[in-house]
DNA sequence: TCCTGTTTATAGATCGGTCTACATATTTCC
DNA sequence: GGAAATATGTAGACCGATCTATAAACAGGA
């Protein structure tokens, strides 16, 4: 395989997910892939054989693990479950805005329009989700709360919503309510 | 305008909100659309001069509407602010499990999707959230709800979020979920 | 020379959008 | 009242651009 490869490799999944938090898997097409990586076009298929499915799933789940290991890192610094989730909102709302609006949660565009059509990818998406929610129960138990399972999957579907809801109004406002919010939960 | 045009126009938005609604604004071809709407190709362009753009936004503004009515009279009839909310939550679940995960909120995947790009699609997606969002803060309010601006957004996110990872998790597990977590916020 | 790992070039389909021709109402004018 | 003129839609062929994917050519080391 060689160094040589598993860099243009790495630098071809880079892009990929850059592009697809912003446009989406139909929005993102391989031309643009391939220009904002350098790679030439014969790469992405010498690496990613399975074509476009692939290099997406491979990205959806390369950012799902980046975003957990922040996950795991804040859930062993936070004093509690409140602190841990107003510092991933906090987090995801100033890469949000930095980057124009543009990068908000990178698996729920590709998760919503291949929801019901593409196998690989919903489970990417699916165990990506998963995988964040177990984090958060984890934390949850840990310190006691009564509903972990629940309010787990409460919490996480709190921060998507509110994620998608700043993207759409191009705003902070609905990630400072659902903080000051959030504490009725925890 | 005639009558068979408007009907035509109907079909149009129609079809393009069932298409959206499964696969996005990029993963809806215009093709798939006069397909699914019976219409001829120049006919889209008579009655949407703006091309796809238009059409979207028109289909997301109708979908908005649509449900808008549907949270209205839940509104009205509900006991209280948490069956409403459970309300709304039961019949976007059924509708979602009816149609094989496809059918979700029919705004939020193009709202995922033009967030950053398009503004007349930014636009309309924004319009729609915010007249939901109005109309639970209107009930909250009226309920004496001590924090009626917060609580509107954060249940509307919390909905969203939810619909999200149904879709993704193919699983009304995640409704489920948030339906016995919502009275914690009401 | 041959094999492995790349890269270029291109194939074939589909994209959104425009074009002209045609059908059907509706209005205008004698 | 009835024909001519105008407005309103319908219909589908067609355009260049872009899409994903493949096939053929290339480089460098054993």
């Amino acid at each position: 395989m060689g160094q040589k490869g598993e860099e243009t490799r790495g630098r071809l999944l880079d892009a990929t997910r850059d592009l697809i938090e912003t446009g989406g898997y139909f929005g993102t097409g391989l031309n643009q892939v391939v220009a904002a990586s350098g790679a030439p076009r014969g790469s992405l298929y010498f690496h990613f054989p399975g074509g476009k499915d692939q290099l997406v799933a491979e990205s959806v789940r390369r950012a799902g693990r980046e975003i957990g290991e922040v996950l795991h890192a804040l859930a062993e610094t936070a004093p509690d479950a409140a602190g841990l989730v107003t510092g991933v909102i906090r987090l995801l709302g100033d890469r949000l805005e930095e980057s124009g609006w543009r990068k908000g949660c990178p698996v729920a565009t590709v998760a919503l329009e291949t929801a019901a059509t593409s196998d690989p990818l919903h489970r990417a998406c699916s165990d990506v989700y998963g995988s964040w929610e177990e984090a958060l129960r984890l934390r949850l138990a840990a310190d006691g709360h009564p509903e972990p399972d629940d309010t787990a999957a409460t919490v996480l579907a709190l921060v998507e919503g509110a994620l998608l809801l700043a993207r759409a109004h191009r705003s902070r406002d609905p990630l400072d309510r659902v903080t000051r919010r959030i504490a009725a939960l925890l």
